[in-house]
DNA sequence: ATTTTCGATCAAGTTTTTCTTAACTGAAAT
DNA sequence: ATTTCAGTTAAGAAAAACTTGATCGAAAAT
């Protein structure tokens, strides 16, 4: 196997000079003269025996050749400087980076940031929110809390605990409906943010776990929980909302959950970050808090009565 | 973003060491001295700012930081070394690496192929007969035959025409079975490679094409069309298979198709390789002898009525 | 328990690669 | 017709990578 591989400066030359198409832009990006890069791209052109990039008067383009290799280039550096910077971002112990879902995010991160950012002054926090999977290994973020049935492999994963429904209301609107009977005539709001699941949750499973056999035909339908909650808070009627969701409203007066019954689904919140960097700093002290919010929202539902929707039967 | 790349030698090294866990054995891999190894490790360490490895007595061991970057470097290098070794396959006009699945090899390739190189002494075939799905951007193969319903994009691919099953067996039996009708009370084969299909192709569809109402019950199953085909030259019965899996056995007279009716699938075969390396000279060579073979044998079902499969009522 | 061996390291000097400067080319833009 | 722009070339300078040969410390061998 003669040459398995060329020599790498040249190759980034060429890699630099595929993407701009053009080798003073190339030479710019990194640092050196046009000459330089010329002389790079003629080395690897020598070591391939062929011609990589056709001349033009003005402008370059790619040979046959070059169109095979420049693809495959820029994803090896691509990988190559993910690698690195991952590798660097375990040095840096200032920073932290943190994706969740735009519900979570809105109804239970973003009003509780501000508290982390104070507690931890010297951590450079930075958020993304977004349902996009995200690959820890490769791109730059450093937690993900994600919803999902199971854990993924060689991750680092915690659960969050306590993700179930409870029917919301606004203090007014619960005056008016003071029964889960009351319920079935009052205006509702559905959630479908959780309508991946093998077995969603709906409204007809928690009036079947008071032991009300009804199902709504009408109801406003929202596919983001925090929608769904921004409903409810607006007084546009009952909501089965998803405790986290919610747990800030309620604290604050906003809504009310006046029946103790719950329906918990099989999938929840998890606090996911690579396998080992659980102990990194800043993600120690981000997980630390996070889990320790949680906590002191425990108090909240004590006596709630919270069913899995596995034991409720399945009659459509 | 200060240093998106260290330097590539030393993390070329860093790759070397990191897979052969041996400062000793990577040096010999890069044909260079254990001190300039070591000496690149060093450098790559300081433009880190922290240790790789763990030097032990006898032994080196990967810290944190070195398991984050092991494998994300071993990966860009072997991209890297991919598109390399890709671009360089383009030079060479005198190699021909083909993959095709164990039926087709077994029953249409590998009795032409000598064929094919006595025409080209000068092109060096190499082949692959596997299942697995092969990347031709990335791997050592330059044209692939492969059977589906849809041709892939962003790949130059050309129809195997006349894909469809027709009832075959030995003379022998052919004279006892002489009938559709009869056919029903012969042993059956019953092919089942095509299962994978939306709509695969059963004994009960062939029947209903010739017009005759029957769902065999018993019947010995192959997962490979390889194996039908066998089968049915053994004698054991009537097997309802694939053309391209049956025509040299025709040709030879081991087998004959007696019933003028056969029944085509939603899929073929498709020739397949990288746009714009059909021009090369051994693959144009290839593909102009592949079809030119296939035109070869386009009379011996002349006269055959070839029903779509979905032209055919579907019930069970 | 001593000696040997092995893998890694260090220091000094050398080779090779890579880069810059500065002059050059030729077509496109003005 | 002149300027400008993108790439090329050649020669020398700078930087990187490598080798040699000595050193070190623990494991393996005796």
């Amino acid at each position: 196997m003669p040459d398995r591989l060329p020599p790498l400066t040249a190759l980034r030359a060429f890699d630099a000079a595929a993407r701009h198409m053009s080798f003073a832009k190339a030479a710019n990006e990194l640092n050196v003269t046009p000459a330089a890069l010329s002389f790079q791209i003629k080395t690897l052109e020598e070591h391939l025996g062929d011609k990589l990039f056709r001349r033009l008067n003005r402008a370059v383009e790619l040979t046959e050749a070059g169109r095979i290799l420049a693809p495959g280039a820029a994803d090896g550096f691509l990988r190559l400087s993910e690698a690195w910077s991952a590798t660097r971002r375990l040095q840096n112990n200032t920073t932290l980076t943190v994706t969740a879902g735009p519900a979570l995010t809105a109804k239970w991160l973003a009003p509780r940031l501000y508290d982390f950012a104070q507690a931890h002054p010297d951590i450079d926090l930075s958020f993304s929110a977004t349902l996009r999977t995200v690959d820890l290994h490769r791109e730059d973020v450093d937690v993900a809390i994600r919803f999902g049935t199971s854990s993924p492999e060689e991750l680092y994963s915690r659960q969050v605990p306590n993700d179930w429904l409870t029917p919301v209301m606004t203090p007014e609107l619960a005056e008016r409906f003071t029964t889960p009977e009351a319920i079935t005539h009052a205006p509702l709001i559905i959630d479908e943010s959780l309508h991946f699941l093998p077995r969603p949750p709906r409204w007809q499973d928690w009036f079947q776990a008071v032991g009300v056999d009804f199902t709504p035909e009408h109801g406003t339908r929202f596919s983001g929980a925090n929608h769904v909650v921004d409903a409810a808070v607006a007084g546009m009627g009952v909501a089965l909302a998803r405790r986290p969701m919610i747990i800030k409203d309620i604290q604050d007066g906003r809504l009310v959950a006046p029946f103790p019954t719950a329906i918990e689904v099989s999938a929840c919140f998890r606090f996911m970050c690579i396998n080992s960097s659980q102990d990194r700093p800043q993600i120690a002290a981000f997980r630390d808090w996070f889990f320790a919010e949680i906590g002191k929202t425990a108090h909240i539902f004590d006596g709630f009565n919270v069913i899995p929707i596995d034991e409720i039967s399945d009659h459509d």
